[in-house]
DNA sequence: CGCGATTTGTTCAGCGGTTGAATTAAATGG
DNA sequence: CCATTTAATTCAACCGCTGAACAAATCGCG
């Protein structure tokens, strides 16, 4: 089935029954195997959860044959009794399929449950002036060739997530995509009948999902495991931003959390297409940058104008370096708000500003440690995303497979 | 035992053990007796938590037997068949105590399990040129008499809550007050050997917290149940702010969070005692409102400021009138870039700002309204606390018997 | 007034899943 | 080669939920 479902909420309210008790215990056990950083034995698992060896054995059963699980063979080599059997997640059994529709490409990844990218397809191409309709077709193109080398791979793609640069409505309806012209596009509706995914209890074969949120989600599963509260800004032509705290994406009272380009930081400032003035949109917009940099980049696609600003500054040319610096000293005051109000320890910067941030950074930084109460106390860290620009199709493609982490159960009550 | 401790975490990370189950459906149980609008039978909570009508009974024995659920005596009348018997939060049960020590007064609340507030003491008091010390020797005198007044309606204090405007750190360390002229305030330790509440397994004897978090909280229980997200502005001398996000408190990467006094709201603009420009607080700060009027703000005691300007801006004092204006404007761009970033649904303002909420709400909506990208979509609801300007007390005291609700075991489990 | 219908609450055997101890497995070291 | 050590499995016991049967309490209707 191709459709976007609304994820099943634990319906009665978080009773706990019977059978609930296994369920939460795979859960347990395998989030616990995905996050050790060498591969657990049954027993460690045991001390680590305060089960019983006797139940993890139980549970590592289950999680074995369901092929979510395998043994690794160099047991790890320790001091003397019996050696232990290393634990790892398989590599071997679902994956997510992770797109991505954007201005000027589209693309396509395979991610295992190890978090591996295992496939990843980009098509460059101006999708503005294409309908959504085509353009999904295009993408429905490109994802059939992702699935097919997964399958060749053994994989078996448990599910899908689309991320889009706009806002997102429940249903996997795109409200309003401003820089691809979309308004109110049915994405299940144009790509049913193209089915691309298994069908697998509590994981929704297609969710659609802003970019920025999907890139968050990224940056989060690729670094260290753990309850982390961050900012991760994504600079195209709009800002966005996903917002992760305590170690989960926040989407907001209507999931439309992250309009950080809409944060005012000159009230009598420039007016905005949005019906406001001084929005940082217009200053560290990608439009805006170009601008103050001199070049004519209302033709530029997106993608090329972040490589042709970094190439520019990376030259010398001080045009170019005033424009990044006055827009990082815009970032820099919205960013310091955030962090004031959200006491965050790290913000990252991601999609066209992640090529960006040799020239961002510093006056970012500067920003922060003047304006943020907390600054002296402990430092904020500002970094550029190690997934790099394209870092939404990937952090799709593994939410994905984290939903199956944190909800074994789904998945190993397929019928395969 | 009088002293702050850390709360312990569920250690083993969440591992589900034999008897957890009877912990959570203790829980599930309880917290929906405590959000039902009408005393729920033990058919309904076993039909809207889809456990057995068997086990519901046999939790409910339980909390009965723990003083934590009463039934109802007029059982609602319905259609035909035996009568249901209505179950009920306790009110002779455990309680908590609410302590709150600001710039001029000190207060005490107790709050019984059904959120009633059972007592309520203020003693007025300009504290800023009292010692620490001292200071909290008079709040355990008032405490004393709270816990006297407590005792004699058979109610047994399960733990009580201080708040203080300041950041908090771990272990109750005030680490900075600034108009209290508070550094490094050991709490716990000036507090050690005046043992006020009992001692509940799950639920600390005292915890010290800010008190815009506290009131944030009151209000949040103070309200419908259910997830809710919202920011609690409450504007003293300095400005602070309580986020609640999906029905829970957010309190940031180490607890700092809500500094939205510091939020930049003119990047070139006044220089701030925390070494910024513009910052918010220099715009809708208690001292610069009372500039703005023209009135000598230094020497009046905070409380009264805002209700002396209160009587001016009612008595359409033209000079207030403005002041308020503006600072109800700048206080909406700060509140607009919150809302745009967070996507929160409702804003209240509470503290010094909730008798000046008629004259400051009216230009915060007008800057929501323009700013706000998805303000056409939804509206954003601003509105005075139901709590008025003291709910940082009663939000502490709520917050205690929440903890309760939340996990019952460590109330049932505890030597009576 | 009496009896069936209806809904609430309790009792009890059954069972899924964890527990804890005993047992087996597989290595090290002297 | 055997004692020691640690890992993993087996199995009876037990905790707490399940489902169905049963008792309790009220209304409706004749």
């Amino acid at each position: 089935m191709w459709q976007c479902q609304v994820v099943t909420s634990a319906s009665t309210a978080g009773a706990v029954r019977q059978g609930s008790l296994r369920e939460l215990n795979l859960a347990v056990v395998l989030r616990r195997i995905a996050a050790a950083d060498r591969p657990p034995s049954r027993a460690g698992l045991a001390a680590g959860t305060g089960l019983t060896r006797a139940t993890v054995s139980a549970v590592v059963d289950d999680l074995i044959a369901g092929r979510l699980v395998a043994e690794a063979e160099p047991a790890p080599r320790t001091g003397a009794g019996r050696p232990a059997r290393g634990l790892v997640l398989a590599a071997d059994g679902p994956a997510g399929l992770g797109l991505e529709v954007n201005v000027d490409y589209l693309a396509a990844c395979v991610v295992d449950l190890t978090g591996t990218v295992r496939h990843h397809l980009v098509r460059r191409a101006d999708l503005r002036p294409v309908s959504p309709a085509d353009a999904l077709a295009r993408l429905a193109g490109l994802a059939a060739e992702a699935r097919a080398a997964a399958v060749r791979d053994g994989l078996t793609l448990a599910g899908a997530a689309l991320a889009v640069p706009g806002l997102v409505g429940d249903g996997g309806l795109v409200r309003l995509a401003p820089n691809l012209g979309w308004r109110d596009v049915d994405v299940p509706d144009l790509l049913a009948g193209r089915p691309l995914v298994e069908a697998v209890d509590g994981v929704p074969p297609l969710v659609v999902d802003n970019e920025a949120n999907l890139a968050a989600l990224g940056e989060l599963y690729a670094g260290p495991a753990g309850p982390r509260s961050f900012l991760h800004v994504t600079g195209e032509i709009g800002i966005g931003a996903g917002i992760v705290l305590d170690g989960a994406l926040y989407r907001g009272a209507r999931g439309w959390s992250g309009e950080i380009g809409h944060i005012p930081v000159q009230p009598q400032g420039r007016p905005c297409r949005c019906g406001g003035q001084g929005c940082l949109e217009r200053y560290a917009g990608q439009e805006a940058i170009l601008a103050a940099a001199g070049l004519p980049g209302a033709e530029l696609p997106a993608d090329t104008a972040a490589t042709r600003l970094a190439d520019l500054a990376g030259g010398g040319d001080p045009t170019t370096l005033a424009a990044l610096a006055d827009a990082g000293t815009a970032l820099g005051v919205a960013v310091a708000g955030v962090v004031n109000l959200l006491d965050l320890d790290t913000v990252v910067l991601g999609g066209g500003y992640a090529p960006l941030a040799p020239w961002l950074c510093p006056p970012v930084v500067a920003e922060i440690s003047r304006r943020v109460l907390t600054a002296a106390w402990s430092p904020v860290t500002v970094r550029p995303a190690v997934l790099g620009a394209q870092s939404a199709a990937v952090g799709g493609a593994t939410s994905v497979v984290r939903r199956i982490v944190d909800r074994p159960v789904g998945w190993l009550a397929r019928t395969p």
